[in-house]
DNA sequence: TCATTTTTTGAGTGATCCGAAAACAATTCT
DNA sequence: AGAATTGTTTTCGGATCACTCAAAAAATGA
């Protein structure tokens, strides 16, 4: 009862971690309608069918990738509200992300922010849950925004909606420099320029 | 010798310009991957092989639709060289993009920061002259934010390739935003929330 | 009228798209 | 041992991919 009994039929003959690590790369730097299925089967190495049985479609792969994506944290959005200062949590988020964006090893960029901004008409769908986990981001933004506003940390005057919309352009922006060939030093140079537009107390 | 001759053969059925702007409303919206030739063709109310005739490849009606789209010349990146300060020319085209990229009827965003940024791996071509498009743009900025150095209306010590690639992704970011579905207020309160980080002369 | 030039369309190229069906293989349960 | 379950591959479908060819159509020049 303590352990949990093994799988029934014929065990996976590939690990699906890994294998959903190279659907995710791949996601990342070609985008939703740049891979065709074959492609992440054969990075895979299995067949396409054993793609279908393991993830269920094209579709599924690509939000379990994205998932898998953001589960790895790197952009230092969860540590937002633990940070003293909403000001402090805002920087140190974009100066995770100018780094996240330009990992030697990994696609430039954010795979949120990139691989499926505009998709193919029969792909809406995907289109929009990906827009989705961009709102969700901005949304943990606006909440320390909003929070650090009730605390006295900034002004009654100032726009949280604004403020909040400002430094997601500024990591969406970000991650196109990154996939123009921004390297990791203009990119913390230019968060750095960013944060002087944080609004002072009166 | 004053008028030019009528041209030679069959003439052509569809207005060529018009069918340009059908084809970068449909990259624009869609993205370069996320456009097959045949929809294209439909969309201009044409057969496949005339499109073919008319612009030679899928490619090179992008590139065409692209350089037809950069001709509109929305994004007030040509005025910038003419505004009395850096600052006022900055500012007015960060409002100009606002509005660009939320205007009713046509997609929202940017067609040069979301319709090719990735493709394809057969398709690298596409991504790298897209890239190279976003850069000249950057290139405009720069050499204004130079100049003000130069004049005196920066200080000596703000570095200009920061505050380039900072307002770079201003309008890139707000290009993604559009495309989330942010209004034409929100960007345009963002954009002026952005100018706050405008350096202090000393 | 007739050759020349260019655009038109329909049909079709091989390749590739996502996905499914079928047969076989490897494991557990009875 | 044999049934049940699940993963494996090969193969295949029907649709779509970017693109091309052949022949007809519509204009000009002689």
């Amino acid at each position: 009862m303590t352990d949990s009994q093994r799988p029934r039929g014929r065990p996976r003959a590939f690990d699906r971690d890994e294998a959903l690590k190279t659907a995710m790369l791949l996601f990342w730097r070609h985008g939703y309608d740049g891979v065709p299925v074959a492609q992440l089967a054969t990075a895979m190495g299995i067949a396409p069918a054993s793609l279908y049985v393991a993830f269920g479609s094209k579709e599924a792969l690509y939000r379990e990738a994205v998932r898998f994506y953001l589960s790895l944290g790197r952009l230092g959005i969860e540590r937002l509200q633990e940070s003293a200062s909403a000001k402090e949590g805002v920087h140190a988020m974009l100066r995770s992300a100018a780094k996240a964006f330009t990992q030697p090893d990994l696609p430039p960029g954010c795979m949120v922010g990139v691989g499926a901004l505009r998709c193919a008409g029969e792909n809406r769908v995907i289109e929009e849950a990906t827009a989705e986990l961009r709102r969700l981001s901005a949304k943990a933004v606006h909440l320390r925004i909003e929070r650090a506003r009730r605390e006295g940390e900034l002004g009654k005057d100032v726009s949280p909606q604004a403020l909040t919309d400002f430094f997601s352009a500024v990591v969406e922006g970000m991650s196109v420099l990154a996939c123009d060939g921004a390297c990791r030093e203009r990119l913390l140079h230019m968060a750095d320029t960013a944060m002087a537009a944080w609004p002072v107390v009166d």
